[in-house]
DNA sequence: GTTAGGATGATCT
DNA sequence: GATCATCCTAACA
């Protein structure tokens, strides 16, 4: 059961917490996003955790290598990766250090540089779809595979002290409001993985994508 | 409103 | 060689 009233302070520890508390405890939560053009604020309304080694849905699941060698590092750091051979997908690593997890930033609200988000995705046609989907939500924020590994600073270290260049930040927020914390099978995910309601979302919010059922593509 | 198909390349078996 | 934590467009209802 979903207990999407208990917040966890933001501190340097927030992310060295098992996965499945951290992933509800990150919606409503902001994620601020800072480029050399300025900086973009999202709201995160849907996102997915995963397990690591005993989970077959994560791409820590058969050990590390040197694609999710991120993941085995300490928690509070971004894991991306670049998938169907054109889109970036962005991760919040978690803790404790050892075990392999992290979240899928699926979905979000764009609530400041709305200008800079459709300057880096041109081909959205209503601001609802900024950051509707994975690879919709690194495009918006402009995030690629040079992110990877990133800190993701808590406000207090980075109140004075943010190194320059820091990208990634997280702020408190507004919580959902009371009852609207749903979780489900993810999005994509097959096999055995696909039994796990890993995935979490503000109930009603127009940013949160729609659930697509995991299918075998056909071979051309 | 929904669905089918193509785009495109890193990664792993 | 197959898979992939996806998105967009066109076609249809």
């Amino acid at each position: 059961m979903i207990t999407d009233r208990e917040r966890a302070p933001l501190t340097r520890s927030f992310f060295d917490r098992p996965v499945l508390d951290v992933a509800p405890d990150l919606l409503g939560r902001i994620l601020v996003r800072t480029t050399p053009d300025g900086a973009i604020e999202l709201r995160l309304t849907e996102v997915e955790a995963y397990a690591g080694p005993v989970d077959p849905g994560s791409h820590a699941y058969r050990g590390r290598t040197e694609r999710n060698a991120v993941m085995f590092g300490p928690p509070g750091h971004s894991y991306v990766y670049f998938t169907y051979g054109m889109w970036h997908c962005l991760n919040l690593v978690c803790g404790p250090e050892g075990t392999p997890s992290g979240i899928l930033l699926r979905g979000g609200e764009i609530i400041r540089g709305a200008d800079l988000a459709r300057a880096n995705r041109p081909t959205s046609r209503k601001d609802a779809d900024l950051a509707q989907g994975p690879a919709r939500l690194a495009t918006a924020l402009a995030v690629d595979r040079s992110l990877n590994g990133s800190d993701v600073c808590d406000p207090w270290t980075s109140v004075a002290g943010e190194p320059a260049g820091s990208p990634f930040r997280v702020l408190t927020g507004t919580p959902p409001a009371a009852g609207l914390v749903r979780s489900g099978p993810r999005t994509g995910v097959g096999g055995e993985g696909a039994v796990h309601p890993w995935r979490f979302w503000i109930d009603g919010d127009r940013t949160v994508s729609p659930y697509r059922a995991h299918a075998p593509r056909r071979r051309r």
